[in-house]
DNA sequence: ATAACTGCAAATCATTTGCAGATCT
DNA sequence: AGATCTGCAAATGATTTGCAGTTAT
């Protein structure tokens, strides 16, 4: 990895850090070293993961942490916004950091699992749009699309 | 009910109680009564419901089915295209009547739990952008959004 | 000192499954 | 008759919870 990028992780690791420290003095809750150490490894990797992913990673590093506590701490992370949460089927939930990354939505390569992100401004104009029709608020959505690679075989298909 | 409507009603019954004989022709399924018995709850009410529901319901007309029964026809429904499942959040999923219905996608307002439904043609756009940008399939997609409804004290807030 | 946190194991909740007996075809 | 279904109860799998012991403040 080039040098800088490497550096850059830090710094982010450095403010993530101190998000977190700001959020846990603010709510008057304890700076334990879990705590910090579900963080820093959320943010040492650039991809989806779930509970488990998280524990067996921290795990092999000889951190010894529980998964009710790695459970409790998500939910406190997504409280300080430092990550979020999808529960993109049945089945375990994924969580993604958040902190430096805009909002996005995902499609799900049904056949490997893979995730992809994007992001489309029409959606905020939907929102606008039913927010006036039904004359509500909404706070949030969720969008997944569902799909798969287009391999050759349905190239040719078309063809046919 | 004005008679238009109830007539309306049964005429849609027995359609999807034809759809039902077709499909379990088709697959060399069981007409057992209590696939007719859930399929004919399920279009009998117009609201989106869940297992616990429609055991209910059934169980209050004397009519005994076993939830596992019901999961077990509630997924071939699906597969028949009869009914819709929906996840909205974690708990129970939900389901509603799908044949006589168009595509739409909904809003959930949280305090409630009511669901609104909409239909907007932008979603199919960005869609087809999608599986442009990156080469892909979509077979489906969940939109859900998440709001609360304007109430008169938001309203007085604005003007604060 | 003491309230908050962790880790374990047990509990929960929706859904699935195994299997014995019932029932469509 | 014979394969498919149903109903029950037990199993599952993700998440939550109770609680005793630990730790940050």
């Amino acid at each position: 990895m080039h040098t800088s990028l490497v550096l850059e992780k830090e710094k982010n690791l450095k403010i993530v850090r101190q998000v977190l420290t700001a959020y846990l003095d603010e709510k008057g809750q304890r700076k334990t070293p879990e705590r910090y150490a579900i963080l820093e490894e959320i943010y040492a990797t650039d991809h989806h993961f779930n509970v488990d992913d998280l524990h067996f990673k921290m795990r092999s590093k000889n951190f010894r942490v529980s998964r009710a506590t790695i459970y409790n701490n998500l939910d406190l992370l997504i409280d300080a916004k430092l990550i979020r949460k999808h529960q993109f089927d049945k089945g375990m939930a994924h969580y993604e950091k958040s902190y430096f990354d805009r909002q996005h939505d995902h499609v799900i390569l049904t056949k490997t699992g893979e995730v992809l992100e994007f992001c489309d401004p029409r959606i905020q104009h939907i929102k606008k749009t039913i927010e006036e029709v039904f004359d509500i608020n909404i706070e949030s959505h969720s969008l997944y699309f569902y799909g798969t690679r287009q391999r050759k075989m349905d190239v040719d298909k078309k063809i046919t």
